[in-house]
DNA sequence: GTCATGTGCAACCAAAGGTTGCAGGAGGCG
DNA sequence: CGCCTCCTGCAACCTTTGGTTGCACATGAC
């Protein structure tokens, strides 16, 4: 079947500063790029720039509140993403599942003929 | 809780390149380089840049056959990866419908107390 | 008004995905 | 054996992207 996966979607999450920037966002409920990047390795400009590509994503929603720009995570999509990995995961497991059956099958008959 | 990952499974599974290359491996039990980028819309150099990632990530082995090089998916690493999206994708899932439940409650209560 | 803090833009660097080009090794066949 | 074919491996190069530093600008606090 080869699960049809959101590239865009895809490639926004695969990032490991970006997964983690999602975790902070959800744990905190919203950031801005300079309080995250406060508890992230990287700096102020790195996280702008991440927030940025997952703001494009639509993973993330912006809120300009004086001074700042308040980032919180769009549920909604970050739960299709999340249903993505969920789905890829599932069906490379089905698929060694199935290989494991059939290779179980050839050896059960190959005893049966002796 | 956030979910320890393997940041180099991850990044080897990350790319979308190799995500097909592991499902045309999954779906044809083995192939080579040549064989895998006939199916691909990259070059054979780059197929074979491709299989060393995920060699080294240990997601495939690769078992020389006379002139050709004959790779194939390590079926318990694929699994432990498979593993891994779906518990990121689970964890996701948990804390939005956490914080969905909270928000219900708040509405509840609101409307509760008049 | 001044100072501190947060944002935005630009130049620059290194790693990674991709390409072309070429040299080399293993099989098939006259 | 000699030749041809096909597959592999290495090297140089381009582009994108994650990351950095440096600086200009805006807004809130005093």
């Amino acid at each position: 079947m080869t699960t049809a996966v959101d590239d865009d979607l895809w490639s926004a999450i695969g990032d490991p500063t970006r997964r983690r920037m999602l975790d902070l966002l959800l744990t905190e409920g919203a950031g801005t790029a300079t309080t995250l990047s406060r508890q992230l390795p990287v700096t102020r400009q790195a996280v702008a720039k991440h927030l940025g590509v997952l703001d494009r994503a639509g993973l993330v929603r912006a809120t300009p509140a004086g001074r700042e720009k308040r980032y919180q995570v769009d549920d909604a999509e970050l739960e299709r993403a999340a249903a993505q990995l969920a789905a890829v995961g599932a069906e490379w497991d089905a698929r060694l599942n199935r290989i494991k059956r059939i290779a179980e099958a050839i050896q059960t008959k190959r005893s049966d003929n002796g």
